[in-house]
DNA sequence: CGAATTCTTGAGCCCGATCAATAGTTGTGG
DNA sequence: CCACAACTATTGATCGGGCTCAAGAATTCG
């Protein structure tokens, strides 16, 4: 199996000293949910987790991924406002008492990681048409597990509701990027980007 | 003239007792850049601010609007990833040094507000239709302003640049919104909801 | 191996973008 | 105060990118 996504190297601990445990997620398990009280913070150990919003009628927008070693959980007035679940099986090292003394900087500059994200992928989802969309994630999938070679965590779908796109526009554009001689796609789950020129192109 | 849009009620201090100056910027004015280094949090003393990523072309789009009391200026890395504007004139208080030891809780706690609100509006934009985009920043606004009549600060573009929109776009469903007695137009800026729940059906 | 699930591909349509013209507003100077 | 220019917003007509609906192919799993 592959041992591609996030599992390659163990994070760095984001709070060093503090009380915690690693909680396992098995595919599509509940971290947390929209409205529940809580006032831990979420390290990924291993896995990729995602954190979502929906629609009364089903409409789901995937507001982030995150990868091993990256914090997620923030909340405010001390309730969650998005559901987080794991992609595939993932391990979760969990913090009680997150926003101690000692170590608001690194919540502060995890929080601050994350808006920097959020308001980026906004840009993404508000000016960018498919195909930038999808370039842009690919790149940020390199970026993030370090190489050209990709192994999506996540399915078809999630991918689509991350970029605010259909899970068939999803398809299409990887399939005209295959074509294009852009990527090369190894069963649905692998990919290997074999001109980032054309996809950085895409999203200046 | 309009005295509503944020000039209403002098803002609480964000920091008090930390030295800060306060800056007037006219309309359309540069607050920040992209790419500059800084470190600093700003306060909307009165006025809006609106935040914005450009792509190479030109296209913009706006990621928060700030009205009275409410801080920006986050920055990751020690650099502004963002541009900020005075959407007209303006008064911003400016933090020189922002997240003192004693000052974390309140500067955090801003930086989740505007997280979640980033999240919020990644929904907005990716998943919902030109009609509920523009009910959910009439909402916003009303909300933000307290009460019904809302004075838009913002032009057609801004809007639109926020929404994800054509100015276009905009104007129509303003319009439709009109006939359908949802909303009460007085003159470009002036807007009454006559309408709430109307608007509110439309983004659950 | 067969069933369930996920993904790909095709055909047609619709919402919002684009292009274009008109109307309204704001600001300036006589 | 009005005349004019410059800007901003509205409205109309047309186009096209991505959504919807539908079928078939590939992959996963029991």
């Amino acid at each position: 199996m592959g041992d591609l996504a996030g599992r390659r190297s163990a994070p760095a601990s984001f709070a060093p000293g503090q009380p915690h445990q690693i909680v396992f997620f098995e595919a599509n398990a509940e971290i947390y949910a929209q409205g529940e009280r809580a006032a831990a913070l979420y390290q990924v150990e291993y896995g990729v987790v995602r954190l979502y919003r929906l629609l009364s009628d089903g409409r789901r927008q995937i507001s982030a991924f995150h990868v091993a070693g990256e914090v997620f959980g923030f909340e405010a007035d001390g309730q969650h406002h998005f559901f987080a679940e794991a992609v595939g099986d993932a391990g979760i090292r969990i913090f009680r008492q997150p926003a101690g003394e000692g170590n608001w900087r690194p919540t502060l500059d995890a929080a601050l990681a994350a808006l920097v994200r959020a308001q980026e992928h906004l840009l993404v989802v508000g000016r960018q048409n498919a195909a930038e969309r999808v370039a842009a994630f690919l790149l940020d999938m390199m970026q993030r597990q370090g190489g050209e070679c990709i192994e999506l965590a996540m399915s078809r779908t999630d991918i689509g509701d991350y970029l605010g796109l259909t899970i068939e526009t999803v398809s299409r554009t990887l399939s005209k990027f295959k074509s294009a001689e852009v990527v090369q796609l190894e069963g649905r789950r692998l990919l290997k980007i074999a001109d980032v020129r054309a996809l950085r192109a895409l999203c200046t």
